[in-house]
DNA sequence: AAGCCTGTACACCGATCGGTTTCCTCTTGG
DNA sequence: CCAAGAGGAAACCGATCGGTGTACAGGCTT
């Protein structure tokens, strides 16, 4: 059986939509969603309001996730360095996989082009969730402008999952030598 | 008169073509299109095989112009430093305007998620040259690795681009900040 | 067993998709 | 002055869009 037979038609339905979604782009149609989900449209649309808030509800879902997958344990050991280090290391192991498409919230935002979707609103935040993260550890670090090395982080970030996502760049260690340049210059040691 | 009246039905349908396909994404219809061009279905079609051409035509279209103003003159002064400085200080004085929503070349890349589709093959293109422009400098400023520097570089130019695009960054002296950065790191004086 | 709640299956809605065709009106060259 | 071609308006094609309405099947509780 399918590793989803079991689960409830809503989580089969945001798994589902998570995947398409980032594969295909927000244009999927709602028929083809809930086919692959094994999911009737009604169920659907008794569950959710809209294909948009499907849409929302599924990277809303996907975001804890992500956050573990990138950042280390709060209790792991290492200095800021490292563990800002670790998420560029992070991300780049995962653009090894061929179906790797760069940041899925970034993704959808840019597709969406409109800051008020509810998706892009979840989104949104997620990014902030991150930068924030950042600017913590560059403060710990003992940056010399937190805040804006945040940004610069964001920046290469983003940079390299819209370029994995358009398949122009490999990114073989190119994000995480950027990094060390730019904590360098912040004074991050 | 609007400015497009006197145009060839060619050009009015690959200006509007590139505002629209920018503005409101590649999803945007062949309908909606001809009528804001003021160019019939027929003509459309008897002057390119598929809307996918005309996506990919109004991008090659755009591409020359779209260089002319970020790029520096080839005869104007500076020393490459100043020179690839200067493709950024361009984009973020673009990035003042509120329609503006990044490179449009990113945008269609990350949209269409289909590096074979001609618009895509247009789009690569573009960012190569551009990527081969930072390099020539990079190298003539005596990078350490002007390679690298210019996919770093690349790296910033597009992350800013997707948030930009995203809404994401008001992009005040961020990327010009970043590349000063990089460039002092590289040895490019 | 009766009633109920989930959920599926499927027809259906108007609108729009990319694309084609028909018809008619202009302009322009001979 | 008339023929020919270019181009616009709009009907039309099958398919799909997001979203509903209806009917039915299986598992609960009481």
């Amino acid at each position: 059986m399918a590793t989803t037979d079991k689960a409830s038609p809503r989580d089969r339905l945001l798994d589902a939509a998570a995947e398409l979604f980032y594969r295909d782009g927000v244009s999927i149609g709602v028929e083809a969603l809930c086919r692959s989900a094994g999911v009737s449209k009604r169920s659907m649309y008794q569950l959710f309001d809209s294909k948009d808030e499907v849409l929302a509800a599924s990277l809303e879902r996907r975001a804890p996730g992500y956050a573990a997958r990138l950042m280390p344990g709060p209790d792991d050991a290492g200095t800021p360095r490292e563990r800002i280090l670790y998420v560029f290391e992070q991300a780049e192991k995962a653009s090894a996989e061929p179906e790797y498409m760069g940041c899925p919230f970034l993704a959808a935002m840019v597709e969406l082009k409109d800051p008020e979707h509810p998706a892009s609103v979840v989104a949104r935040a997620a990014k902030e969730t991150l930068q924030e993260a950042f600017r913590v550890q560059a403060e710990l670090g003992g940056a010399a402008d937190p805040a804006l090395l945040a940004r610069q982080l964001m920046l290469v970030f983003d940079g390299a999952s819209a370029r994995a996502g358009a398949k122009l760049e490999s990114l073989d260690g190119l994000t995480v030598e950027t990094v060390r340049t730019l904590l360098d210059a912040a004074g991050v040691a």
